[in-house]
DNA sequence: AATGAATGAGCGTTCATTCAT
DNA sequence: CATGAATGAACGCTCATTCAT
């Protein structure tokens, strides 16, 4: 699970490429050149194109793991607080790597790359763990509900988040930002409003309070 | 926008194709085996690959819009109870069409076909259209809150019916059906699943009561 | 060698096509459209593509050849005019079917078809018997040198003219037609020149006078 | 402009298929074969089929234009001399690139390759103005008649070689060359012929002398 | 007599990958 | 360690032709 300097030039751009085009849509040869490297240096360092892809899962899905998994163990914080902070971990998250989300939810629904459903699997369930343990913990203290449906409300926020990052400019569309305005202040806007918009319904789903 | 009988079939076993291997992944001879026909029919048919997309898009797009029309339309029914009619609705078509809803959503994020961005954007927008009719309906009755962002909200709608029907395998490996249970039984549940779900959820957005 | 209305009409559409884009070029879709016919039409009127070409070449050589036969018996004129005479029905008959002309230059070049070529060397040959024919004639009655290289005289008129007409476009460069000429007016003006160039080269061929 | 020794002799193959049967009657596959590659490297070496025909185009009349030049400046030859020079130079070059020549007067009536027209014509400007220059000089020295049409006199040259070089079989046919002459002493026969013919005919043209 | 549907073969091109150096 | 040349397979598409009606 160590790349090179090189390894990890080439597993950027093709995240790009993927991202824009597909993984089918994107050849070695787009990668290659926009790395300016020799096409037969994809087959050289990855093995294949679709181990590049495995390789891209396993680099992208590993970075990610490690923070969500600290907060859950913070004594300080409420349960809902902690919901709260998971909400805008994983807001945050989708943002920052937008391209590579994009290749998650196209691959998700045609590989039949082994690795990658495994990597995928492997990350939606320790979503669940981590929010039912969560939950778990709120619902000992009386403050949720007893019965609640993880696997829907984590489908709620990923499928909002992504929905919602995936339609940004549509969005933009019918609500026009400020002249002038740039696209990282429009990544900001979307950021608040998904945030709110998400830890609103999920108070509803866990207290049954508006 | 008329397609014959031949044509219907290859529309057909071509969504089933594009849905399990993507656009790019599947060959037009795979579809063309498939159909028990020649390679060379699709061109024949609808010009080109790209052309027979196209043509599936119009064709499945074209079907749905109708439905949802008429319903704003009934003076019998409260403002909420068409909202929760059109989430019904929308959850029907979603689980009933997985396959096309599959293309649309990679296609969505890959394509730069012009035909087919236009028809999406076209329904995306007549979705919103339609549910801010409605609101407004029941903001003027006092039924709703004033402010609701009808784009966030459709978003949840959209994103979680995604999100959920495209992991069904998934939920079901953690809320095991009972044993024998068929497919269309584990559609139904999804269907009551989510839909309570989210109606759930949009009573609180439109109307702040849990 | 009897041609139907319709089949004359393809023929027609068939020989402007083939001329602009050659044989292998022009597919028979190309000819079915502008003749306003199904596809099938050529296999069924010609028998195939290949025939198609064949029927073009005798229609049209078989139309040539009469005109000049008679020139030869006309004992009013001497041997010289004769040989006049007939550069200027060459002149004519080559401008006034340039497509024909260009197809007969590439597929002499190209085609194996027995058919074609064999219409062709009998085209060859009697002009080349022809001409031999008047030239003994001339010098039976001691007008023309007693050793004259038919075939390259023969070579020479066709070659000439051939050069030309193909390359008319580029002597109007060089040579501008005054502001305003007709296209029509152009080919009198080639034809014109052609005939006087062509005849002043075969007097001092036949007769070593310039 | 610079081939290495693979694209070479791809070129050479290419140049005898198109040739024998014309670019759109020769298939990429056949080129291949006969030059013992892949398919994929035509694509490889030159782009595409069509870039291949533009190199050949390139690389043939690239190596040709040079002799030419130098002759006109040689002080110690008579204007008239020079253009039999010419003439021999053009007889022997035509003969020499005889499958070469023959792609020049096929894809001449019907290329639209804008790369390959303009080659084309900026091989004729050259002729005709290399050709004009002898012609002014020895009108200077008054050697020359004064209204001689150039073009036309390039016409007859061209078009006379090219007749006679193409028909060549049928020339043998009326002129048995003895039994059991060799193919390259016919060349030298056709050579000769031609030289003196067109050399008879221009001092005819120039001089108005027989 | 004439057609539209359908076919199989072949087209030029691009693909991911391999291999000799 | 890295490369550029080369490969075979597959791509989408067009071709001339056939055949049932």
């Amino acid at each position: 699970m160590e790349f090179t300097e090189k390894q990890l030039q080439i597993l950027e751009i093709a995240e790009t490429l993927f991202a824009a085009k597909g993984f089918e849509g994107t050849s070695v040869r787009d990668i290659a050149e926009k790395a300016g490297i020799n096409v037969a240096m994809i087959s050289y360092y990855f093995g294949s194109k679709e181990k590049l892809l495995e390789a891209l899962f396993k680099s992208r899905i590993g970075s990610v793991q490690v923070r969500m998994e600290n907060l859950i163990k913070d004594q300080s914080l409420s349960p809902l607080q902690k919901i709260n902070l998971l909400i805008d971990e994983y807001v945050e998250r989708v943002l920052q790597h937008e391209n590579f989300f994009k290749i998650m939810v196209t691959e998700q629904l045609i590989t039949k790359n082994p690795s990658v459903l495994s990597s995928l699997k492997q990350l939606k369930l320790r979503n669940v763990e981590l929010i039912t343990q969560l939950i778990k913990e709120g619902q000992k203290k009386n403050m949720f509900r007893k019965k609640v449906d993880v696997v829907m409300m984590v489908n709620t926020m990923i499928g909002t988040v992504w929905q919602t990052t995936m339609n940004r400019d549509f969005y933009f569309e019918l609500h026009p930002a400020p002249v002038g305005s740039t696209d990282s202040a429009n990544t900001i806007l979307i950021k608040r409003k998904l945030s709110i918009h998400i830890k609103a319904l999920f108070k509803v789903i866990l207290t049954h309070e508006a």
